[in-house]
DNA sequence: TTGAATACCAAACAAGCGTTTGTTTTAATA
DNA sequence: TATTAAAACAAACGCTTGTTTGGTATTCAA
């Protein structure tokens, strides 16, 4: 369960200069063993799943896994770190050379959304696990995330906004719209980009400077 | 895992006038063992938790919760049935004879958000389980939870707003950023009264009828 | 072509799971 | 107080879980 004494040295040697030493092959199945785990976590939750269901999806044995994590938690974590990698990326990307701080706001979000309702298991496992699912990662998970919320809140930073305008609560209510999209977001209904111009219609509106007291 | 043939006619007897039927003991430990499950699937999950477990907690053992309910699916079930009344009882309470349809609407946010933050193990179930943690129950339980938010889908409908308004926005976007208050509830920080009514400041701030164009 | 590191397999392990069973204790009724 | 249903106990069941182990195949640098 917890750490324990890690017995052979797995996965990818960190460049060491040691002599004999080797590099991963090029077959190695680590990155489906990820993908499975990205897949089945973020659909059916960390305790749901089993060693075995995942192993399978990658097309290898549950005992295999551990050449490449030693546990389950670990691999967990590779999971959600990776996923807030690619929601970094992502958003980053999409925020880049945008001027205006609301124009840069909404295609954040749009990035954002669109991942978590569509384009990333590995995204979707941070809404679907909880931290206290993996008690040793705990702080590790929340530190992670709390990094990735961390450029949503600079961004609002940085609107134009009446001086009275509690920002920490601007920003919890657009994460909190934008991370609940899931359970309004059904085959037949809005886009992830309908969604977030929807709710950045409803945020914005009239809380633009100019148009208001103060 | 599915239906399974009643095995004892567990429970309380409905009233049936069969000679030599009883009714239940004042002693029994139904309740104490919906209070452990409520809290315990509230705190860690639906799959994280065992019956031996929440046995404990109730000061029995795991072969007894069966007296009372004939699986963990259903235990969740009951919780959950049990989390959606009283969601449903304080949240009509709150509103009930408030005229404003906007202080209506913040008293009914006001009693959800206290429930689920504060003051109910069973409430909080609603946001920690997934419907699918729970295949047999899937249906039943989405149907609960629809069932208790279209209170508020009425509440925002009988709302003064700029015809153009999408009131369907406009309540995903409240039940999220609400739902999810539990990320930015911390200690020291603001109660769930306060962070009610900064939500309700966002979204309602301009958002009435006479300010705006149309 | 060799040899050693990488990657995986196949089988087992102990522990824990949800659940069932048969029996015993407890409380309310008559 | 005797009776009977309600409730709980104690122990086991079969199965699944995460993980470990020892051996084998594969790849690639030398």
């Amino acid at each position: 369960m917890t750490v324990k004494t890690k017995k052979r040295e797995a996965g990818r040697n960190a460049a060491t200069g040691k002599r004999g030493s080797r590099g991963p092959r090029q077959d190695n199945r680590r990155e489906s063993l990820l993908d499975a785990a990205a897949k089945q976590f973020s659909s059916r939750g960390f305790h749901a799943v089993t060693m075995r269901e995942i192993a399978a999806d990658a097309g290898t044995l549950a005992g295999s896994v551990y050449y490449h994590f030693p546990s389950k938690d670990d691999l967990l974590i590779a999971v959600y770190e990776e996923g807030v990698r690619r929601l970094s990326e992502q958003v980053d990307a999409a925020a880049a050379g945008v001027a205006d701080p609301w124009d840069r706001l909404e295609a954040a979000c749009r990035a954002h959304t669109n991942l978590l309702l569509d384009h990333s298991d590995y995204a979707q496992v941070i809404l679907r696990v909880f931290p206290d699912d993996v008690p040793p990662g705990l702080e590790r998970l929340k530190t992670l995330r709390d990094g990735y919320e961390e450029r949503f809140r600079v961004m609002i930073e940085t609107l134009p906004l009446p001086s009275k305008t509690n920002r920490t609560a601007l920003l919890f209510t657009l994460l909190g719209a934008l991370n609940w999209a899931k359970s309004w977001y059904r085959p037949g209904g809005m886009n992830p980009d309908q969604i977030t111009h929807e709710v950045m219609e409803i945020l914005k509106r009239q809380l633009s400077e100019k148009d208001n007291d103060q």
